[in-house]
DNA sequence: GTTAATGCAAAACATTTGCATGATA
DNA sequence: TATCATGCAAATGTTTTGCATTAAC
C-alpha cells in the first residue's frame, strides 16, 4: 500500500509521522491524479485537521519532494503543483497533456524517451536522471465544444 | 537577419519600437541561448539605457512573448526564463539539458517526439500544439569533475 | 527530556498594476 | 495631438523564515 511505503520512507530517514504530516500524504494519495497547488493541498488538509497552517505544508511538501516521496511541477501559471511518486516504471513513462483552453491536465504514458536518453548519453555524455515533458494544445473536450461553436 | 524579423513583427502589430524595447530585444539576440531571468535581462539591458525599470523589461518580455518572438521556460527555481525564438523547425526540436549540479543548461535536438505527438492525438484525441522537454541530470564537466574527486 | 515539528506573523521574492509623466507616430 | 510606453512606487501572490510553543519519540 502506498501510505506503508511512505511512512516506512519517513521513519527511514528518522522523520516523525505527525498527524499534520500525515494529514498531507493522506490528501495527496486520494489526489494522486491531482496535480493539487500547495493551497489546494492546504484546503484539502484543513478538512482533515482543522488547525494546520499553510507553513506547515509548505515543509512538509518540501520534505516530501526531498525524500522523494512526492514530485513538483510547474506550469507556468505561477505556482508549483504536487503529485505523489507511483513507483518508477509508472512515473518515468507519464507525461502530462495540458489543455490551453480549461486548463485541464491529462495524461499519456509513452517510453519513447529512453531512446533518446540513451542518445544523449553517447553524444553529449550529459547522464540523464530525470525528466520532465509536458504537451500543449487543446483537449478532446474542448476541440468538441469548438466544433458546436461552430 | 533576426532583428529585422522582430522590428518587423512589431510594426506589423502597431506597437513602437522604443529604445527601451529595442534594447531587451538586443539583449535576448545577444544572449540567443542564455536562458535569462528578467532579472538578467534588466542587468543586461542597463548597459544599454541606462534608465531603464523592471516593469518595463516585464511588460516588454511579456509583449515579446504574446508576439510569438520569445519564449517562457520555468526551470522549478521560482522564476522564468526567456529566450528568442530561432523558427519553428530549429524550435520544435531543441530540448534543454539541465544540470544538477552546476545549474548549466544545453541543449539536444530529436525530432522524436513527432512520433509520440502522433499517437497522442490519435489515442487520446488531444491536439497537440507544443511541448516543453527538459531533462535533469549531470553534465559531462561535472561528471569529470566528480571522478576527479574519487 | 530532547529534539523535531508546528502555528502564527513577518519577511522575502518574483511579478503585476496604478498613475502621472514623457515620448512616439 | 492623441496614444502608447515608461518609470516609479505600491500592491499582489506565492513561498520562506524566525521564533516561541507544542508534541513525538
Amino acid at each position: 500500500m502506498l501510505k506503508d511505503w511512505v511512512s516506512a520512507e519517513l521513519e527511514k530517514n528518522s522523520y516523525r509521522l505527525t498527524p499534520q504530516r500525515e494529514a498531507v500524504v493522506d490528501v495527496l494519495i486520494a489526489n494522486a491524479d491531482g496535480h493539487l497547488s500547495a493551497e489546494e493541498v492546504f484546503m484539502h488538509t484543513k478538512k482533515l485537521h482543522a488547525e494546520i497552517g499553510l507553513a506547515t505544508i509548505y515543509r512538509n511538501l518540501e520534505l516530501l519532494e526531498s525524500l522523494g516521496i512526492i514530485h513538483r511541477f510547474e506550469y507556468g501559471d505561477g505556482q508549483s503543483r504536487y503529485e505523489i511518486r507511483l513507483g518508477d516504471e509508472e512515473e518515468h513513462y507519464h507525461h502530462h497533456l495540458i489543455c490551453r483552453k480549461c486548463g485541464s491536465i491529462g495524461e499519456f504514458k509513452s517510453d519513447l524517451l529512453e531512446t533518446i536518453e540513451k542518445r544523449i548519453a553517447e553524444e553529449t555524455g550529459f547522464e540523464v536522471t530525470d525528466h520532465c515533458l509536458r504537451f500543449f494544445g487543446v483537449c478532446a473536450s474542448c476541440l468538441k465544444q469548438q466544433d458546436l461553436d461552430n
